[in-house]
DNA sequence: ATTAAATCGGACAAATTTATCCGATTAAAA
DNA sequence: TTTTAATCGGATAAATTTGTCCGATTTAAT
């Protein structure tokens, strides 16, 4: 479904808006202990979410990562699309590139309603939301 | 969503099921035409499809491939299934080997609804209901 | 000033997926 | 019986994704 790369991304930003709720910066191995990711590629999913404004760092001594945005501005579609870009959002099911509502491949129809909701979800879900269950612990991050 | 392997193995079991309604054997290099797909490596996913019995072959000149079905009775799931295995149908979210009801990952819940819909559609979905909109000119297969 | 601890980026390596090549076998047709 | 056209399987190659390494830079603490 979603890349390692995403994966870990997701992870990371669930992870930083738990760690660093109070907007303390959080270091690349705190991150990547907490999720159980090599850090080294770690590393660079974070670049790319930086990139995209998603999170903020600050170089140096004492340096580290916090989120661009409060919790509850980040979903996970953007997240995703930061990492994986928008063909799960709007791909066709088949890989057609010429896919499209004009000339359906075969399975377009019972497709759309999936990806859609797949897209509603990812669009609806906050980081807040996801944080929110790891803090009273009804959720786990690791393993 | 699904490999490479996956969208060359749908399409094939779908062009098999236009091409050879009445039981004919259609070749590789006719198949691989239809769905403008790589012929060697189609080839290896139609052996994995013949291994799960979805397809049955016939070797040595006027050979070919055929549905090892009714088109009514090969669902997309059991495609997806011996392809990219049921990963897609249980697997975790984020990727995690213990997520379950019971310890779920912080995304679980929202996206086991996704993840249910998704494998439902598959289980429900035939190639006779996909091949029909072949043959009405509704769907397209190629480009 | 020097050291230490951190991000940043480029180059490289490993693993997986995608794709090709070719020889062996099979079976129909010439 | 030879040729031809097809599947089958193993080896290999190319491309992509995943992962590592290291030097450069930045900044706080010594």
């Amino acid at each position: 479904m979603f890349s390692k790369a995403c994966e870990y991304g997701i992870k990371a930003m669930i992870s930083l808006a738990r760690q660093s709720s109070d907007g303390r910066l959080v270091s690349l191995k705190e991150i990547a202990a907490s999720i159980e990711s090599p850090e080294a590629f770690t590393a660079k999913i974070l670049q790319q979410l930086r990139k995209q404004k998603l999170l903020h760092s600050v170089k140096g001594k004492a340096g580290g990562f916090k989120l661009g945005s409060r919790q509850e501005e980040i979903c996970l579609s953007q997240i995703v699309g930061a990492i994986d870009g928008d063909k799960i959002f709007t791909g066709c099911g088949l890989g057609l590139k010429t896919c499209s509502e004009a000339q359906p491949c075969p399975i377009h129809h019972q497709f759309k309603v999936v990806r859609d909701e797949l897209k509603a979800m990812l669009e609806s879900t906050t980081l807040a939301d996801l944080s929110n269950g790891l803090d009273i612990g009804t959720t786990y991050l690791k393993r």
